[in-house]
DNA sequence: TCGCATTTGTACGTATGTATC
DNA sequence: GGATACATACGTACAAATGCG
């Protein structure tokens, strides 16, 4: 997070968090804001693209870019996937089921783009929110690309391990959102009815050379989960 | 769409889909986009902009552009809310349930963002494609700001209607993913059974000066919709 | 209705940084 | 280490939409 635009996205999302800008409804001009940062235009603009990708403002020709005042509270913005415990905080309680060291068979490693045989963490953990239980997450991390996982660093956030301690850069995310039914297993760990629906999210996530390093199934609680997509036509 | 980029954009997307690049899985660097379209380095660069946040293509710095081949077939992409027709083409046949003009009430003009009394249409759509009964739609459409709409139109893309033909520019959608329980109504009308999951999409729609026009409620037949969200790492 | 000031959008140009191969 | 290719950042000019008088 050193570049700059990102630098100056991420203090007026701080600034819009705190209301700063509640009396207008609108960021200062592009102008205003060259003026308080000290950058170029195209900065200033990398950045107001950025806070409206993740749906915080609406830029509109003419007359300014509005706030975007949507309720976030308790959703999963899909724009910003950074896993449940920066989105949450410290409301988040994590669970270890189950964490051992497996071979890829031949599916798991056709989803995984990698060799029949490769060293693949498998972890499943219940994740509660609050202390309801709020998902279950069935994860698959490469060893070759995450040589080290213990049982302490999956209890916690596995993202902000790869992030902060191996200096690794996450590239990208594919997601799958399906409904399903519950089984027997999820619905006794969520506190659920077998039988019940399944909000189902099926990840995938790349390193930023393109090399998938997390295979997950996240079966959300259905009566707690809601899934937020802020689009802008394009 | 006569800017420079955006027709870029669209030329890129139909050789990607054409399978042109097909043995490289990468684009042509810059440079030579820059010569083939003679246009500069930032407006090339705009172009796949666009292209890596429809989750077309993903550049990976000091390698290339490369062409992300994600099984998007039958899948509803959350990056382009272009409504159903756009993205399933001709196999999408609708029928228009119910069809009528009420007037909001305290909770529904609240969600609309409008006056307690306002003119609204409401709709209800069950929308097949291929024959198998995808999605159930309860729509409302604020009358003051979409004056008409007739049974003919409502039968096939009301999107397409208000954008080519009352000229109104979309500007932006929140859109809500969860999960519930199928009611009766809607299990009958999906062929499905009651208290079977459903996926459910609510969604608000705004045109470029921020107002409401469409507020909806889309019950999804949990057996055949995938919503997929690609994003990048921000 | 028209015109003007304001504000964002598009487009071009250039230099330098940084990751990959 | 050098060549290649994308990323960041600066600057400039003009277009287009909005809003006000």
């Amino acid at each position: 997070m050193e570049v700059k635009y990102k630098i100056i996205c991420d203090d007026m999302a701080q600034n819009i968090h705190n209301g700063m800008y509640l009396g207008s409804k609108k960021l200062p001009t592009e102008e205003e804001l060259i003026e308080k940062y000290q950058v170029s235009r195209n900065t200033i603009r990398k950045a107001i693209d950025l806070l409206t990708r993740k749906g915080l403002v609406i830029p509109i020709q003419g007359s300014g870019v509005f706030i975007r005042n949507v309720a976030c509270n308790g959703a999963i913005n899909l724009e910003d996937f950074n896993g449940l415990t920066e989105g949450f905080g410290n409301k988040v309680t994590t669970k270890v089921i189950s964490f051992k060291l497996i071979e890829a068979d031949e599916k798991l490693a056709h989803t995984m783009q990698c060799e029949v045989g490769t060293p693949i963490y498998f972890i499943e953990r219940l994740r509660s929110v609050s202390n309801t239980p709020y998902v279950i997450e069935y994860s698959y991390y490469n060893k070759d690309v995450i040589p080290y996982l213990s049982e302490e660093i999956v209890s916690g956030s596995i993202y902000k391990y790869i992030r902060d301690e191996l200096k690794k850069q996450i590239g990208f995310v594919d997601r799958e959102i399906t409904a399903g039914i519950l089984s027997e297993h999820d619905a006794r760990e969520l506190g659920l009815t077998p039988g019940e629906p399944a909000l189902i999210s099926t990840n995938r996530a790349y390193l930023k050379n393109g090399v998938i390093f997390d295979y997950s199934i996240d079966i959300h609680n259905y009566k707690e989960t809601r899934f937020l997509k802020l689009s802008n036509y394009m």
